[in-house]
DNA sequence: CTAGCTTCTTGTCAATCTGACAGAAATAGC
DNA sequence: GCTATTTCTGTCAGATTGACAAGAAGCTAG
């Protein structure tokens, strides 16, 4: 931003990618364990750096999820999360990281890639509680992005992301029970999404459970914002953070 | 991400900053004429590139933040607001800028600072009907800037931000106004307001206006995230009831 | 075939919240 | 005093929420 001889300094742009997904009722990150240093050996999120200097960034989330994941990009839609770009977060050098969330229907086991040694499912309160030791600051990024699910889950139609195709209502419901680690009644939550219009549409079919009534099925509706939103319960005493 | 001979492109790191504030019941954001190329004699964000290579991102902003608009930083917390890196979107290369968002109560006109031939606050409409020519994809950063201002609004305590260390209710739905775009009644929003425990406080003393009923004086209480939320009327045919 | 079990779906009811609006309270100006 | 203006306190019907009862539709065991 300025004329003078000092040339502004240069730093390499990595992407991360926060894929979540639901199995057996708990919310999962995909994770790949890292074939090379630094963090040879530790669990670490997909990603990498550009490839070359006028790849687009989004493009290049693209590329590492199928280069490194080996998952359907098309059904996947990106957002982006954040940056993080903490000096001294790799010991590379200055390396700057958009960290970008997808939320995906529950999926067959990924297959390791070129740079990732494994490649697989993990669940995320396992990360988060510290249990498992990742690469880099990477279990921040992934709090950050369970946090924006979270969130997303109220004001969105992001729950019938994490759902095949067709779903019934107690699918959709495990999963903002899964997401917002709560129970919801199974009654009111019926209710309240049949009534938030362009939620969920009508499938026509119904699907016969092992035991128990068979349950309509519904596709994902037109509307992507929800209107009212979703309530989630307030947990804590009054001033949180 | 590979030990090839090959090595990862470089790009250069600037960060923006939207400062939005109130003035004269409009949202209003700070904007400098270019005083260099490109783009010099256009409006632009605050913002620059990092100065050396171990500088924080956020400090970086706060630095340009005191070096082009002459702001007092303490009292602004800046929240990340993304990334913006597309290739061609600056003409000397390859340039990621991570933009800040910072809202502000009334302030007085900042001052020109190093590489801003003039700084000053532009009404956001102008900015987003088109009226003002912005430099890079300034626009785009601001419209995205106001958005999130909108919805942040409704979830979090923000709206005190735009104010001073005290203010009346009806400053607060003032800010509502003007943010939103649309009117309130005042009788369900001081309802409202009052009901929503910890986000504001009384402050004891009363003002009184040119003319009318003297107003009570609130201070920002301690809650930042708000619940039960302040609900935004629903604006668009899409779907609605 | 019937009883029992499981799960899905439809209701009911009180408490609360919202949106619209009436009107009293407090000050300045005349 | 009287009026204009703004702030604040109520009221009331309709909608939404949370808690819970009970019917509906399948499966399995006997």
């Amino acid at each position: 931003m300025t004329d003078d001889p000092w040339v502004p300094p240069v730093v390499l742009l990595a992407v991360d990618l926060v894929i979540l997904t639901l199995r057996e009722s708990r919310l999962h990150v995909l994770l790949i364990e890292r074939g090379i240093d630094p963090y040879k050996g530790n669990l670490a999120l997909p990603g990498g750096f550009l490839r070359h200097a006028e790849e687009d960034i989004t493009a290049a989330a693209h590329r590492e999820l199928s280069e490194e994941a080996d998952l359907d990009v098309e059904t996947l839609r990106l957002e982006q999360l954040g940056v993080y770009g903490d000096p001294g977060r790799d010991p590379r050098g200055r390396v700057v990281s958009v960290a970008y969330l997808a939320i995906a229907p529950r999926l067959p086991e990924p297959t390791a890639g070129t740079d990732a040694a494994d490649a697989g499912w993990q669940p995320t309160d396992r990360v988060l509680s510290g249990d498992l030791d990742l690469a880099f600051d990477h279990q921040r990024i992934i709090a950050d992005g369970v946090e924006r699910a979270r969130t997303k889950l109220e004001h969105s139609a992001l729950g019938t992301a994490f759902c095949r195709p067709t779903f019934t209502i107690t699918d959709l419901q495990g999963v903002y029970e899964a997401v917002w680690g709560i129970t919801l009644d199974p009654r009111n939550f019926y209710r309240k999404v049949q009534k938030t219009e362009g939620f969920i549409v009508p499938a026509g079919t119904s699907r016969k459970a092992a035991t128990g009534r068979p349950a309509r099925l519904f596709r994902a509706g037109p509307c992507t914002a929800l209107y009212p939103p979703m309530v989630r319960p307030a947990e804590g005493p009054s001033a949180k953070e």
